[in-house]
DNA sequence: CTCTAAGCGAGACGGTACGTCAAGTCTTACA
DNA sequence: TGTAAGACTTGACGTACCGTCTCGCTTAGAG
């Protein structure tokens, strides 16, 4: 997100960037974020309520919507990547609650939905939240699907990288589309729908 | 999209709506839309490309997503519909490839995901879109499946609605989340994904 | 001010002007320049809180400014020409008195300021003010101070032309310009200044 | 007029405005306000001809009225103060053809007459008006006319506050009022008929 | 008793201006 | 050199009027 990435301060000269103003930036803006949503993280706003000029803005954050995905990641994003357990069908049920519990809660999950919204119209912003989160979410979501299909509990021929859209994807629908609710439920229901016709003939 | 859907014209009474401006102003929306995306359809432009008033916008369209959603329709969507044969698995397959067709097409696609995109912050256009696009192409889905359950080719135990989201749904995902790619191949995968573990313990 | 002065309605054809509509418009216009003063009695508020179609407004009037004029004549103008004595001083202080009482009084002064204000950039409306007010006022005082010189209390040297601008202009001048305040005690302190000039030299 | 009057730039922060900016700013409304008067010198108009951006003119001008005002002031106000001589009815001739000249000039008059036409629904505008313009004339007026009565020119009794409104506001009453003329003529009346009037007796 | 011109309501449309908000860029001074 | 403060441009939004232009209904006197 931040642009500064890469430049490692350049050898102590001039005044150094202030942590303090980071701070104020960032917590204004998880602010916002929260309040009035993705589309009111303005450089204006933002700087105005912290007391900030919005030249430091633009010398930190590439786009407001990147600034958002900052404030985000620094105040609501909690990853708690939940233990495998070794079988499918237990693991995919935890990781894809704790998954739904993120999207659906009331703070975060229109704020997910807002990025995602925002990224549409800004590719640099769609990877910028790729890297951070729809990646690694789905390389674990592979890794889970993988592991079982070798165990034997899913069958060989599946194409875990097309499952995953199937139920991590799932989800992002319900999310972003209008219809459809988000809940633990529909966390339980997709297992049960793959663990149904999985047994069916078995019947 | 458009704010008159309900007005029935009240009796010929009042100067009438001019066709002509109505259709130069959808056709520079749709080309603008084409060009330079959904966020560049803004009442400025499409006025000032169509050479109509602005307030004539105003008037018709409650926002410039709005707008942009009635020019994609007038424009570039067509939903060919594609008929049912009795047999699931080639529906499904003609279904989402059709589907995926009209997602993956270079033009229509991402003006779907802008328009979705924009839709995050605009709960209004949220749901006209749910109107016209989604909620019909999921009553289409349910109907399908749901016609494949009770013909047995599908178990009995599966959650429909969930399901629509789990091949759909799927497609939505990877329309609008930066990694994974959208092809006619992707549509087969899902099928393929689905019969897979239904045949899976049947082996 | 009304459009249709000239023309005599050409051989009764035709429906005739409704006077009930005519009346509903005056009406609402003296309401909108009482509350909000000539700035404000615009055509399209007048028509929408008259339940007016706006062509008909202008149908009647020129102008929002004109209209302003029409609604003022029928509604607050009220001309009680005083009647003359014989003495200059009793009848210049009568008139004067009068005059700035219509001037100053809260309600109609304010309107007479802002229709003067507004007749600075609309020669028509200045025309149409001219000949309903503040032309006959300045006949009436310059017939006024005629028979004062006539009858040797104004010295006969005197501009009575001059002079009418002297008091009453004087007058207009305290009603258009920020300082300076209006009230019945400058109307007497106009002929007080007057005769003290004349009674001066007397001495 | 201008917006900043008051703060004094708080020590050198920030980038300074440019004086290339409002002067094309000012030049642009001063040739505006030649042309088509007072309510002409709009902010879309002016910010247009002076190729300067509406935000601009928002920031320092709080008003087009204002915008007219301050133009008017760097470009047509030019304030000769004539000298006293001593002699009220010199002096008083000087100062009264000088005020008319100014208010008569065929460039400026309608100016004048324009910018206290809008003053009538802008009240700010008026005390504006009244800082630079009036008032200061007022307070010469009086002051000359208060040494004539001590000197014994004019009549101890009479209210000097009131005389200038029969002299200079007779004039003001003349530029705003439509009907008479105003010229150098005029101005020899006023003082004309004030000796009349106190020579009147002596004879 | 119809014809017909005008009055009228309703509303579309173009145009101009206002006032606001935000994104970006640039410039100056200060720490 | 980072940061604060602010000027300026660009472009969009949304509102308010103005003035003009259809429509189609209504009304009353002329034929």
């Amino acid at each position: 997100m931040e642009r500064n990435d890469a430049e490692p301060a350049k050898r102590g000269r001039g005044r150094p960037p202030s942590v303090e103003v980071r701070r104020r930036i960032l917590e204004t803006a998880a602010v916002v974020l929260l309040e009035n949503g993705v589309s009111e993280v303005t450089f204006d706003k933002v700087a105005r309520r912290a007391g900030v000029s919005r030249m430091t803005l633009y010398k930190w954050f590439r786009s407001p919507g990147s600034l958002a995905l900052a404030a985000f990641e620094d105040t609501y994003a909690h990853t708690l990547r939940p233990p495998s357990s070794g079988d499918v069908w237990a693991d995919l049920r935890t990781h894809l609650r704790e998954f739904v519990a993120n999207l659906s809660e009331p703070r975060t999950g229109p704020m997910i939905a807002g990025l995602l919204g925002s990224a549409q119209s800004d590719p640099v912003l769609a990877e910028e939240i790729s890297a951070t989160f729809t990646r690694p979410r789905r390389e674990g979501a592979v890794e889970l699907l993988h592991a079982g299909r070798t165990r034997g509990q899913l069958p060989a021929s599946i194409d875990v990288e097309v499952l995953v859209d199937q139920l991590w994807g799932a989800c992002y629908a319900r999310l972003l589309l209008p219809e459809g609710v988000l809940d633990e439920a529909f966390a339980d229901a997709l297992v049960a729908n793959l663990r149904a016709t999985i047994h069916a003939s078995a019947d």
